[in-house]
DNA sequence: AGTAGCACCTGATTGC
DNA sequence: TGCAATCAGGTGCTAC
């Protein structure tokens, strides 16, 4: 599952390995890889071929490469989510058999030689996708690990994500308090703050001290910059451990692997004590999704009553 | 407009 | 032992 952290791991990754490189051709192994695509798996194949991709940027979990196709500045983008358990993985020179889960394999060009990259996809909510350039409506770089004012038009609609620098800091904090949802649903609402999933969501309610359940329109501006910053925190560790534990061949190993060895103070620990009180963590759904809190330390509505 | 809920999908786990 | 039900989860879409 991978989260905002985990998308920039891949990021970083990939940036060194393809920026610079042209893309001979494309592979798919399974079309619906591609079916947020306009034209079907050939007409992807079309548009990626011959292009040169230049810098890989990211907002939030989302990730594109941006294609240089001979115009001054691109145009457009080759996109890519990696859902809940995409990864991309490189190969120099010749490829082994694409593995069971390959869904999409491109051949490269680089001045080293060959070079593959496979888009593997388990669970098959990842998808890649080519589409065109929107200008940012703030004029800022789109996305981490770009100076270009413009994200792919399918992000548009997302917001900067909270380790963003370019991010409007009270604008998110308003947004965060409109409306009548659960700050836990709101978290995960990516037209908010981008870039936060169900277990950083979690963790971040846990060290802000907010119950889950707390409507977030009851939240005071300084609780939810309090929470904003808790968002920044975990992420920002998990991020620097990410960045430590792999090597520029992290694309070789599996993206998965980090993330659950990573300490956790709440995703997860139904029944086990509180790390800072002691209490027993408890579990349950909140929007459809498993969301662990602690019943003591994270102040929230209180039972039987309407006061949240 | 804002919100809720479901479809999408596979593999691991649990229950009978 | 074998099979079926359940769970996990991010996004995109539809319906209210």
């Amino acid at each position: 599952m991978p989260e905002l952290p985990e998308v920039e791991t891949v990021r970083a990754g990939l940036e060194p390995l393809v920026s610079g490189t042209s893309i001979d051709a494309v592979t798919i192994y399974r079309a619906s890889c591609v079916r947020h695509h306009g034209g079907g798996a050939g007409e992807f194949g079309l548009a990626v071929a011959d292009a040169g991709i230049g810098e890989v940027v990211r907002r939030g979990k989302y990730l594109w490469f941006l294609l240089e196709e001979g115009h001054e500045s691109p145009v457009n983008a080759l996109s890519a989510h990696l859902g809940m358990s995409g990864q991309f993985r490189s190969f120099e020179g010749s490829p082994p058999a694409p593995h069971a889960h390959c869904r999409a394999r491109f051949a490269l060009t680089t001045p080293q030689g060959p070079l593959t990259l496979d888009f593997l996809d388990q669970r098959t909510f990842g998808y890649l996708r080519v589409e065109s350039l929107v200008p940012t409506a703030d004029g800022a770089p789109g996305g981490h690990g770009s100076e270009v004012p413009a994200v792919p038009r399918s992000v548009a609609h997302i917001a900067r994500d909270a380790l963003d620098p370019a991010v409007d800091q009270a604008g998110a904090v308003t947004a965060m308090r409109k409306g009548t949802r659960p700050i836990k649903t709101v978290l995960l609402d990516q037209t908010v703050v981008s870039g936060i999933g169900n277990i950083y969501a979690d963790e971040a309610l846990w060290l802000a001290r907010i119950h889950p359940l707390r409507r977030a329109s009851s939240l005071t501006s300084s609780e939810a910059t309090r929470v904003l910053d808790s968002v920044r925190g975990v992420m920002g560790r998990a991020l620097a451990q990410g960045g430590t534990s792999f090597d520029a061949l992290y694309v070789n190993v599996n993206g998965e692997s980090g993330y659950f060895s990573r300490d956790l103070a709440a995703y997860g620990r139904a029944g086990e004590p509180c790390v800072r009180c002691g209490d027993l963590l408890t579990r349950d759904r909140v929007a459809g999704r498993s969301t662990h809190w602690c019943p003591r330390c994270q102040t929230g509505p209180k039972p039987g009553t309407d006061r949240d």
